[in-house]
DNA sequence: CCAAAAACAGAAAATATATTCCATTTTATT
DNA sequence: AATAAAATGGAATATATTTTCTGTTTTTGG
């Protein structure tokens, strides 16, 4: 394979192995996936350094650039090391971006972007210090002991419940998710076990359908864990557990990564509980 | 001038020169001044190079850094590029201290919750430097001239699917949640129609029923942008628009926090060029 | 203004680094 | 299964780069 006209940018050269990407050899591809996932490293240390670091020969680095065109890896390394210069155009004019869409008004995509991942950030660093430990254990406890784990949640709620439900069935928990399909609610509350347990998300405003599942757990006498937004919540005094998460707001637009990070958190406790339980026991 | 122990960080360094500016000599005084002036030049370059620039010659910058105290210049380098390494130490450093106290304290939920919050957080605030400006608002503009848009995601990625489904209903644009409820996936993306465009969201080990659709897009000419994890992804070559996110990764699990931050900035970022469309029409 | 010491530039030597070549292994094809 | 083609790893080579050494120049102190 030979090219003419070597990519000049990294962001070319990252195009063009993602379009030859299939038709590399299994080293050259290994090159590749190192490429693309760690760049940064790539910019300085020497050929045997990032060949180690990747697992394969200097020579196939040195291949891997002629494949792509270039005289040698090192001219193929200064793509990106342009990149990582803070005087590169591409840098300062980033920064420039930044400051104009923020300070301004910033309803350039890659500004509210900016604003946005600033204000999550935030968001998600605060989040340990709202919730207690205490708490967030006692709910792996309700989850550990359950038989069958039922999700539900509705509206916005409604990505953070089928997030759950995909991470607790990845644990190898039994989990269903309360979906509403063919608009059975109802039914599939209903079917909710003695032995199980209902994990609820829900915020404001509180949909209907997450709330009747809820009273409906609780009056059988199932746990019933609440992940809401606000201790206001109607939710918040029925349930067993209940965890409240402060959301990033940006424009009068609420998150949910906050939320998610929860979710996964939450999970990965649960996996671990159980994995010392399984040893004890 | 003779130290035993050479400055160990780029500050450390700076703070000796200014100590000891006066006491240098005219040359190294040059060299003092364009270490402190353009500490960027430094991590890349040859002696021979930042010499010519510098406007001395190469052995004065040898000279300079034995003043200091270091072996040569090459030593001395190696702080201008951990500089420059994008990795921060500080959440690096912090995620290994919270590391560091949950071994000491067990896999304690909330010790978990402390890694997810600090990586996650890092991660998105990674976010804007690793999303092109450019590629954004193509992928708005796609999302604006389409009459409705098609999502689909399976197993992780549907957690995201079903969020911008949510959050382009939210703005008054026609969605379609491709879910494969009653198994249905191919008839679903078949009722794309011309004018419409397909977001797809696909994650390692990227799910056939993601790329039948996007592909069956493609072969319709239907605009289609791909939200991945990597440019090595399947779907990278043939979408319109591609986004790559780099998500947070603890114990081996990846998050999906970035993802939802990029959903929501998009999604709003469609909502102000919408308005900006029809005021000026 | 002169002498001694320090600083300097240039060239040579030493070192490290990238690249090429070739034998061997792996993969694909008949 | 056998052969051809391609890919790979190792060693040798070529190159580039840093560092050291030395004669010369500049600075400093009397």
């Amino acid at each position: 394979m030979l090219e003419q006209a070597p990519p000049q940018t990294l962001a070319d050269l990252k195009e063009a192995i993602s379009e030859q990407h299939a038709s590399l050899s299994k080293r050259l591809r290994q090159v590749a996936q190192y490429l693309v996932d760690s760049p940064d490293k790539i910019a300085f240390g020497t050929v045997a350094v990032i060949a180690q670091d990747a697992g394969v020969h200097p020579s196939t680095l040195v291949r891997f650039a002629n494949a792509f065109g270039y005289s040698g890896f090192t001219e193929m390394q200064r793509l990106f090391q342009q990149q990582l210069i803070r005087e590169s155009p591409s840098y300062s004019e980033r920064i420039r971006l930044a400051r104009e869409s923020i300070d301004a008004e910033g309803d350039s995509p890659w500004g509210l972007l900016n604003q946005f991942a600033l204000a999550n950030a935030g968001a998600i660093e605060q989040l340990s210090n709202d919730v207690d430990g205490e708490t967030l254990m006692r709910a792996v406890d309700v989850l550990a002991g359950a038989e069958a784990v039922h999700v539900v949640g509705v509206r916005r709620a409604f990505t953070v419940a089928s997030y759950f439900a995909y991470l607790l069935r990845h644990i190898d928990r039994r989990a269903f998710l309360i979906d509403g399909v063919g608009g059975m609610y109802k039914e599939q509350y209903s079917a909710i076990g003695a032995q199980d347990a209902l994990l609820a998300i829900s915020f404001h405003p509180y949909g209907s359908e997450t709330q009747d599942a809820v009273r409906a757990a609780v009056e059988r006498g199932v746990p019933t864990i609440v992940i809401t937004d606000s201790e206001l919540s109607p939710l918040a005094p029925v349930a067993d557990v209940c965890l409240t998460i402060k959301e990033a707001e940006v424009h009068g637009f609420r998150s949910l990564t906050s939320t998610m990070c929860l979710a996964q958190s939450l999970s990965i406790a649960l996996a671990h509980a159980l994995e010392k339980q399984k040893a004890g026991a």
